[in-house]
DNA sequence: AATTAATGTGTTTTTAGTACATATTTGTAT
DNA sequence: ATACAAATATGTACTAAAAACACATTAATT
């Protein structure tokens, strides 16, 4: 390794300078994990664990070792921590600001994640995971305030374009159910003739003729994602 | 600085494993450099120092010092590059396959700039820099192609939502000249008549009452970006 | 059987986008 | 000076998408 470093080094024409130098910057990457659940849009966080941010949550995340891609190192945090494989990803933005870490030197990459909280079983206690509304969040560690609003700002841009939304969702889903995430996504209220209309236009779902059960009133149809669309549209990672 | 790496990965709950195996990781960036003239997009590339990449060209790309935000090496890279300062910079993805860099484990934060190429006065010749069509370039070194291709998109993607365009062209400038920018960078034909609509009700730009001077035929007028809108709108670098 | 609370659907209006043609201005050639 | 060439400048009709809006239907509850 040592004489491939060098070489990289000497090929980036810094030959002349330190090697130390460019060897004390850390990367991590930090997971935005995403849930609904009953009109209200949450996000998976640890009790931080550094001094500085005592009693602080913070978002999931880890150095990224030297032989596992940024998306591994995600993939694996997620497993890590939660238990859950093949969870929807997207890389957002790194953060690399100098001080952004109390400790050193640590560049961090935010994803943003989708999961079915309310049917995917998590080991959230294992871990001191806890969800929490999204909207309430006001402190977190680090800059991690900052890294959960763009993700969020990140998510309302794409949930539009991209059929994405359905990681959140059970495999089968009402209209009335679908409406519900958009909005507590968007943070809108949204025409529900209108959004019916706007969604079938993008037909990505497909009626199962078969209603909901265990609901008070009238039961609306249930309906499922496209195939080939659930894994499809995946963007750089 | 040992005192603080070990406390942040004391802090990180990787203490066990060795401090080593997370300091082997090298951060760079590489900036897309876009600039306009005459019906063509170009990019500004450098020839690879690299061996392995021998006659192909790269982007304008550094290793990020300890001390410096990732935005910092940005800007140092295209003042040390070309001689420009406070140019438009708007991050784009982070690259971090473990093979990306044939000479070891380099993760590169992808920056695309605006520059006015027909006013700016660029040090070229002294670092070997040209100007490439966009569209002609075909190979590049290590995954700087897909990087160059994820940067367009990403252009074309936000030119259309805000005032950015403007940092290609010079302070004034036709209408003209305007869509011929934006059909360079998305590729297509507009229509003169709903272009000017269009950038009407955006109210980006003002008439300043002069023409063109030094034009074949009929002089157009010549326009300026609103004030207060070349600085705004900059998302997180 | 009546009531309740939700699902499900269609029309009108408004706004935005697309397609398209003619008059005007300036420079150039005769 | 006149005619011509080549660009600028502008408006209207058509089409598609978005927003506003109201009533009939279904199933569970009483």
């Amino acid at each position: 390794m040592s004489e491939r470093i060098i070489k990289a080094l000497k090929n980036a024409a810094i030959e002349k300078k330190n090697r130390q130098d460019y060897f004390n910057i850390a990367v991590s990457v930090d997971c935005v994990i995403f849930g609904y659940d009953n009109h209200e849009l949450y996000v998976l966080l640890m009790q931080s664990d550094l001094e500085e941010f005592q009693g602080l949550n913070s978002l999931l995340g880890d150095l990224v070792k030297p032989n596992e891609d940024l998306t591994e190192a995600s993939f694996r945090i997620l497993w890590e921590r939660t238990g859950l494989q093949n969870v929807y990803l997207e890389q957002v933005h790194t953060f690399g600001k100098i001080n952004r870490h109390p400790s050193g030197r640590v560049i961090t990459t935010a994803y943003f994640s989708l999961i079915d909280m309310q049917h995917q079983q998590l080991n959230i206690a294992e871990h001191q995971l806890n969800w929490y509304p999204v909207r309430k969040v006001k402190r977190l560690a680090f800059d991690h305030l900052e890294i959960l609003q763009l993700c969020l700002q990140q998510l309302q841009q794409r949930v539009m374009e991209r059929p994405i939304i359905f990681h959140l969702l059970p495999p089968l889903f009402s209209l009335r159910e679908l409406q519900s995430v958009y909005e507590a996504i968007l943070g809108v209220e949204l025409d529900r003739r209108n959004f019916r209309k706007k969604i079938a236009i993008k037909d990505w779902i497909i009626d199962t003729n078969t209603l909901e059960k265990e609901v008070n009133h009238r039961p609306g149809k249930l309906y499922k994602l496209k195939a080939g669309l659930a894994n499809n549209f995946r963007p750089y990672q």
